[in-house]
DNA sequence: GGGTTGTTTCGATGTCCGTCAATGCAAGAT
DNA sequence: ATCTTGCATTGACGGACATCGAAACAACCC
C-alpha cells in the first residue's frame, strides 16, 4: 500500500502556533490549508461512519472486510474513503496475511479537539441580544 | 436571504446518541449525514481562517469589512464562504446599519469538541495483534 | 503451480464546489 | 431625491471530487 501517508499535521512540535486552537488567534493560510485537509476529509458520511466504526471497535482495530458490507458501496469506494482517512492521518492501517486492519489515530482526534476548544473561561462573544439572520 | 439557516445538529437532546461522541460508538447515517455537514463547512482554509478570525476577535464580533481585505478574494467569495459558515451553525450575523457582524457560535464547536474526543482514559488502540477476523 | 479470496489501482463519468463578474438591495450621506 | 458605501445574491465557468467497472496485485489453501 505504500508509505505515502501525508502527514498534515506535525506530530506536536511546529513553532507552538497551531495547538491553542483556531478559537483564540487567527491561523495563517498554511496551518489552514492543512486543517482544511483533515477536516475536509471527516466532511463525508460515509467516512464520519468508517471512522466512527474504526474508533468504536473493542480491540481497537477492524478489518476491511467487517467495513464494507455495512455499506451500499462497492469495495473499491470504501477503499478510497480509507485512504483519504489514511492520508488525513486520522487513521492508520496494517495488512496481516490475507487482511488488512484499520485503527484510529487517537493523536489526532485529540488535536482536532483541542483545536476546536476555547480555553474555559472566554468571556463568551455574541452580542447578547437577539438573533435575526441579515439581510 | 430568509431564515433557511439549517439547523444541522440538535440543541442537546436526541436520543443522546449524538453526544458521547463519534469514537465511542458507530453512528448512523442520519447522524453522519447532519455531521458530515459541519466538517465539510470546515474543510476549506478559507472558511477555517474567516472561523478563526471571528473567533478570537476580542469584542466577540467582527465586521465584514474587516474581514475581506484579509484575502485575495471578491467579496462576493467572501460572503459565500461566511454563509456557509452560517448554515452550518457555526456562526451568526446581524445587520447594524450599514455594516454586517459575525460572532462564533460556541455551542457548535464545543458540541465538535465533544465528539472528537474520547472518554477519557481509553485503552488506546493500536495493532494489538491477535484479533480473529470474520469473513 | 493453480485456484481462491480479498484489497488496491486505474480509467471514465457525472456531480459538486470554489471563484468571479454583474446585479440587487439596504442604509447612510449629500 | 439622488448618490455612495457595504454586503448579499445570481448566473456561469473551471477544477476537484465521488462513484463505478474492470483489471492488477498480494497472500493463503489445495
Amino acid at each position: 500500500m505504500s508509505n505515502q501517508d501525508v502527514v498534515v499535521l506535525a506530530p506536536t512540535d511546529e513553532s507552538g502556533a497551531c495547538c491553542p486552537g483556531l478559537l483564540t488567534a487567527p491561523l495563517d493560510e498554511g496551518q489552514a490549508v492543512e486543517l482544511a485537509k483533515v477536516f475536509k476529509a471527516l466532511g463525508d458520511p460515509v467516512r464520519l461512519r468508517l471512522l466512527s466504526m474504526i474508533a468504536s471497535r473493542a480491540g481497537g482495530e477492524v478489518c476491511v472486510c467487517d467495513l464494507t458490507p455495512a455499506f451500499d458501496l462497492s469495495q473499491p469506494t470504501i477503499s478510497h474513503h480509507l485512504k483519504l482517512l489514511r492520508q488525513a492521518g486520522l487513521i492508520d492501517c496494517e495488512r496481516r496475511g490475507t487482511w488488512v486492519y484499520y485503527w484510529l489515530v487517537p493523536e489526532m482526534t485529540d488535536r482536532l479537539a483541542g483545536i476546536l476548544s476555547r480555553p474555559t473561561g472566554e468571556p463568551l462573544p455574541g452580542p447578547a441580544a437577539s438573533a435575526g439572520a441579515a439581510s
